[in-house]
DNA sequence: CGATGGTGCGAACACTGTTCGCGCTTCGGG
DNA sequence: CCCGAAGCGCGAACAGTGTTCGCACCATCG
């Protein structure tokens, strides 16, 4: 959003200046955060790592809270760039497209521990994201860049869903995910939302600190038999019939 | 812990005023962090809560951080009793006990969700568990509350392991769940510390709101969905051969 | 009885988020 | 060109926080 539709090309020494304080802002905040963590942030810090007075800060930002959801907005679009990268550099195999997504979610996490923490942590106190809030739109485009392989392997109906995925009571307000991209049946959805909870759950047990007694090394061998096992699981052998039935061994 | 051990049994007047204090303390601490969070755990609310000055309350508590991993400590038994009650009280099959410990999984974090979110969420800013601290020993309990369906399941040759668990960079690591229950080969491991990411994943999604816009009433049927798929996967179907594909019903 | 040490508290310090009102700069329009 | 208006930044202040210090009190033990 370079300016504002109704000044076409007006950027004005001003609002140069102000853009510019918006991104330094937002970069001195998120520093602050990766080195701090979200609970951590402070308005003062953040006003003297920028060489700015604490109540000037308030020309840009509403509180404390507005700039945190500021900054999870930013996290899960950024999140979200990172899968969506994973995803086309993987190439068009389903499989290695999945892989790759999945993989990424958990790297980003553990480059990014504090951004995780505020995207997917302890929500803020008295905070909840707004229903038409930037910080869900955000998410949603996070939701879409994960469920992108998904749709890929229903097109080419590589896609394998259980038939008790087909809850009933989970059809009306899965309605609402139609607009991630097609508008899909129920058990593919809860396939789908499955699927992210498992990669979530393991994710957030080794960056929250849950696994690091056992594995001080991080547990990307443990990772990586979940995300294989689950390929296994929901990915159909290629277009080409064959042994419909795989509890069994993996690459 | 009635008494030190090199004091009998000598109560006293002021040990139990000490002792009754103390617990008086953690309730409402607790009660703080059930209303407010524990990100918003204040020392002075706590002591005002209590009718007394904050700097008594270091007489007590060595820190605001301190008084936090005890509470830390005291959630993850809360937890672990939870899950060993409805375990014991779901009989014998194995299944209805692994299903019983999932459901109460979910359940607690629901009731309890600021107790979850200091449990399982953001860790505090510079704080690490101490590898020989109060907490993880609790957390541990926690495992094997969670763990007892599965070591039950093997003791009927019910559990079904996939071979490619057998993941050699996590044996070593591994032999430190062995005081969980007996010492058991690697990918029996796997497939547990696998099953609760998953089930976490779920939980952690909807009490930390990440499903809260898809499903204002809650995940239930979403999380029973998640269950059944995990024993129809993990379970064989009794002791007595049968089919050893089960991909499809549930209850 | 007197000494000891646990107990509670008021005051203080450094820190936080936030508000207010003042000067200063920059802009838009007469 | 100049002048009002608006945006901007800041110092000071207020209420709140965690934490420390030193002083009273009182139960305990010699």
């Amino acid at each position: 959003m370079p300016a504002t539709p109704d000044q076409p090309a007006r950027p004005g020494r001003r609002e140069r200046n102000r853009q510019q304080t918006e991104r330094d802002l937002k970069a001195a905040a998120l520093a602050e955060v990766r080195e701090r963590g979200g609970v951590g942030l402070s308005l003062r810090a953040v006003a003297r790592r920028m060489g700015m007075s604490p109540a000037g800060l308030y020309r840009y930002v509403d509180s404390r809270e507005a700039l945190l959801t500021w900054l999870i907005a930013d996290g899960f679009d950024d999140l979200a760039d990172a899968l969506e990268d994973a995803d086309t550099a993987a190439g068009t195999d389903v499989a290695s497209r999945l892989r790759a997504v999945a993989l990424t979610y958990r790297a980003w996490a553990i480059a990014h521990p504090n951004e995780f923490g505020l995207l997917f942590g302890d929500p803020i106190p008295g905070y909840a994201a707004p229903d038409g809030g930037p910080t869900v739109a955000a998410m949603r485009r996070v939701g879409a860049a994960f469920a992108a392989p998904f749709l890929a392997a229903i097109d080419e109906d590589r896609l394998r869903v259980p038939a008790a995925y087909d809850v009933a009571e989970l059809a009306e307000p899965l309605e609402a995910m139609s607009d991630l991209g097609q508008h899909l049946p129920t058990p593919v959805w809860v396939l789908f939302l499955l699927a992210w909870g498992r990669l979530h759950g393991q994710t957030s047990l080794e960056v929250f600190g849950q696994h690091h007694w056992l594995f001080p090394d991080g547990c990307e061998p443990l990772y990586r038999a979940e995300v294989e096992a689950l390929l296994d699981e929901v990915l159909l052998p290629s277009s080409g019939g064959g042994e419909p039935d795989g509890a069994g061994g993996t690459r």
